[in-house]
DNA sequence: TAGGCGAACTTGTACAAACAAGCCAGACCA
DNA sequence: TGGTCTGGCTTGTTTGTACAAGTTCGCCTA
């Protein structure tokens, strides 16, 4: 582990043990630096992470103060639903609907950066949380990683995982568009929910290590089963607000 | 303007105009430190700037690759409707419902760090998109700066502007909980909905420059008006997925 | 032709130094 | 007492250097 990782993991678990506590202030980067032996921009390097994290912010001149000590999980956990379910003391199963090929749409096309009409692999799951029924997931995934996925056992627990077992597969970026839909027929029968009522949707397209689009997916929460959360800052904004379709 | 931010929105400009096409490569390290007479360093900083707005990704040893070309906007962006909107393009407009002083429960208190009983101001609020309600709100503020809210136009377009015009404030910091609910009877006869259809509910805590929290907030959106996107990365990873209540 | 090997390239990590810019508190003055 | 002001503290920006670690691609061999 680098020694950046090092210190930042360490100044976590004290924020996070309460050491420092939330709307306090952090040592200063010189004071921090003699601590651990480590130059200025090492330290540096450590309490952006926090930043970058939400746990701490900071202002020129001023010392860097706490803002929150709750810890956001890893990459992995926004895109495997297994792996989250699993980190979160949940014991996640499913099962697919139906996976067959077929050439892709236009809009779908874009998304894979493929030519349209190439064909795609469409999956439909269903998810559960402890046994519930909490989410619908429609995937598509690009051509070249379809036989790896109809490889893959129906009852699955994580796809992401297996993908990276079987075939090296890494997830590494994603883009994830999230808004509210009223339940069809089809999803509220899945679900158990009334038809109309109200769903989380999260819609994502996932990359790998070399910017290679391998999947796009429609998923669908049963409300209150699942929030998603951030922390931004005027430094750090990744979130943002768009306008509907 | 620091010279890495200069570094960084010309490359972001690049991408845009498409010169450096999504999926392709982007110039070395070295490459761009000579082109642009700055250090390796400097180019390390702006580099880091695109891959936070999700625009590039990188792994070692290998040339880093353009993942996107949208633009993220700014973190104000995110808090202030009436700055998103006129962002977009749209017209925002909007009035207040109600507006009352009250001791915070205790979940409120623990939010806003104030103490339980404190006095709070309850605002509510419609907003619209080109005149189309799309918006119920409901921020409780925290006491200190309830005064200067209190002396807001009920018309006033932006709060967030106007409240940094008339008492200095700036939102530095926000902490975001995404899910989607069923409209009350309320909040259907307001947005013009049926009651029970789906809305997506954005809870929202903000933070001043100091760390000192102003208010905590519950937006309802309309389904299909507006949408909430992120990029993220095994290196960046800012939202999280969070079992519901 | 297929596979292995290695050299050149590229990004990641770490240190040291210097100055700029903003904040804060204590000292000082009216 | 109240306000101002300054000096020290703290973070922000930039440059330079060095080595580690991973990727890529051409070359060579079987």
């Amino acid at each position: 582990m680098a020694r950046y990782e090092h210190i930042a993991g360490d100044l976590r678990d004290a924020i996070v043990r309460g050491d420092y506590p939330i709307g306090g202030r952090l040592p200063s980067e010189a004071d921090l630096a003699l601590r651990y032996s480590a130059s200025r921009g090492t330290v540096r390097q450590a309490v952006a992470l926090l930043a970058a994290e939400g746990l701490v912010g900071s202002r020129q001149g001023a010392r860097r103060i706490v803002l929150g000590s709750e810890r956001s999980q890893s990459f992995t956990e926004l895109h495997s639903f297994a792996q989250w379910a699993r980190s979160m003391g949940y014991r996640a199963s499913g099962s697919v609907l139906s996976s067959r090929r077929r050439p892709c749409a236009p809009s779908e096309a874009v998304r894979l950066s493929v030519e349209p009409g190439e064909e795609v692999l469409d999956v439909r799951r269903l998810r559960r949380l402890d046994g519930e029924p909490v989410l619908v997931e429609r995937t598509v995934y690009a051509g070249w990683i379809a036989p790896a996925v109809e490889r893959l056992d129906p009852e699955c627990e994580s796809v992401t995982q297996e993908l990276y077992e079987s075939a090296g597969l890494v997830f590494a970026y994603g883009e994830h568009l999230i808004d509210a839909v009223a339940a069809g027929a089809g999803d509220a029968r899945l679900l158990g929910v009334r038809r109309g009522s109200p769903l989380l949707r999260q819609r994502r397209t996932t990359t790998s290590q070399e910017g290679r689009p391998v999947e796009c997916s429609d998923d669908r929460y049963r409300a209150g089963s699942v929030a998603f959360s951030i922390r931004n800052s005027t430094a750090a904004n990744p979130l943002v607000r768009r306008a509907g379709d």
